[in-house]
DNA sequence: CATAAATAATTCGATATCAAAATATCATAC
DNA sequence: GTATGATATTTTGATATCGAATTATTTATG
C-alpha cells in the first residue's frame, strides 16, 4: 500500500458511493455537449483496476506485506533462485523513483527478506537478492496471490478473460 | 496527480520495462505448477489504467493542476452551476480520508478555484462551491478531457469501448 | 431538559513518494 | 594518465496521504 499499516481496521476512506451510470447522466444533463463515454470506458478501468488492487493488498497483508513490499518481492522471485537486480533494475521495472527503491529496500533489509550484495564488477552498483526467508515468503505468496486474483475474477470466464487482455492491450503509451 | 509539480522535465521515473509476457514467462519456468493467465489479466488492466492516467494527468497539467485538484474540480462541476457538496461527500465520492480533502480544498481555496461556504442547515458542517473562476476553468478543461480520453481510446472501435465496459462490469467488489 | 452517542471538519504525527543534490565510481577523450 | 561527463545509489527537503485525536455541533435517549 502506502502507509506502513497492516490490518487496519477502522476506515477513514469510504467506498466510492456515485455510480459510472449516474455520473455519465450528471455530465449529460450539464454538457450536452460532449459525449462522455470515453469518460466511462476510463472510469471501467480504474474502478476495475481498483477493486482487483484492493483484493490482492488483502492477501498480502496476510504476510506482513504491504504492495511495496510484495512488488519488490515477487520481481525478484521470478527472477530465480539466487537471481540478483540492481536497485535501479527494480525501480524500473516498478516505474519508481531510485530514491523510493532505496527506502522499500531498506524495509525489506531490515526485516531480512532481501539483501544488498556488493556488484562486483562495478563497485557503484548494488545487487538485491532474497533472503533464503524471502525466497520461500515468495514461493509461498505467489500461489495465494495468484489464487486470490483469479477468485476476484472468477464471475469472468476464460474466453472474457482473454478478450479483455486482448482488448485492453490496444491501449498503448506515447511514450 | 499527488506532488504538486506541474510540467516536470527530468524524469526520476522510468517507463515500465518488462513487458507482460515477459514476466509470464519467468513465473512460468519459476512455477510450472502455477496457472499464471490471472496475473496477465490484473495486470493488462493495471497497466491500461497507468496509461489512461498519465495522459489524462498530462492535461490537467495544463491547467495548473493535478488529479488531486481535477478530480475535486470536476466532481464539483459536473453537480451543476451553484450546487455545493460537503467536504465529507467529496472525501466519499473520491475514496479519500476526509482530512486529505482538507488538504485538497485548502489548495483549491488558495488558488480560488473552490469556496468554503456553511452550511445552513448544521453548523458543524461546510458546502464547498465552485467560484466562478473554478466554474469556468472547469467548463473549459472538461472538453479537453475528454477529447483527451478520446485520443487515448483513439485504437480502439466503438464496439470494443463498449466490450470493454461490458466485460469489466463484471468485476465486483466485495465490500 | 440533560446526558450520551454520533457526526463534521480540522489538526497532528507518521510515512511513502518525488525531485534535486551529494557522493562515489566508471568510461571516454584527449 | 588525467580530466570530463555519465551512471549508481543515497541523502535531503517538500508534500500528499492516512489514522487517530480534537473540537464543535447535532441527534437520540432517558
Amino acid at each position: 500500500m502506502s502507509q506502513g499499516k497492516i490490518g487496519s481496521s477502522t476506515k477513514n476512506v469510504p467506498e466510492k458511493t456515485s455510480t459510472m451510470e449516474s455520473i455519465l447522466e450528471q455530465w449529460r444533463r450539464e454538457r450536452p455537449d460532449i459525449d462522455p463515454s470515453p469518460m466511462a470506458v476510463c472510469g471501467q478501468i480504474w474502478r476495475a483496476g481498483e477493486i482487483l488492487r484492493k483484493g490482492v493488498t488483502e492477501n498480502w497483508a496476510n504476510y506482513g506485506l504491504d504492495l511495496a513490499g510484495s512488488d519488490v518481492i515477487l520481481t525478484l522471485r521470478r527472477q530465480g533462485r539466487g537471481a540478483t537486480l540492481s536497485p535501479s533494475d527494480l525501480a524500473k521495472d516498478m516505474m519508481l523513483s531510485t530514491s523510493a527503491m532505496t527506502n522499500r529496500l531498506d524495509r525489506l533489509e531490515k526485516r531480512g527478506l532481501v539483501k544488498r550484495t556488493t556488484d562486483p564488477k562495478d563497485r557503484r552498483g548494488l545487487r538485491i537478492i532474497l533472503t533464503d526467508e524471502g525466497f520461500a515468503l515468495a514461493d509461498e505468496m505467489v500461489a495465494t496471490h495468484v489464487a486470490t486474483e483469479e477468485k476476484l475474477l472468477s464471475t469472468l470466464t476464460k474466453e472474457e478473460c482473454s478478450q479483455i487482455r486482448q482488448l485492453l492491450s490496444k491501449i498503448e503509451g506515447a511514450d
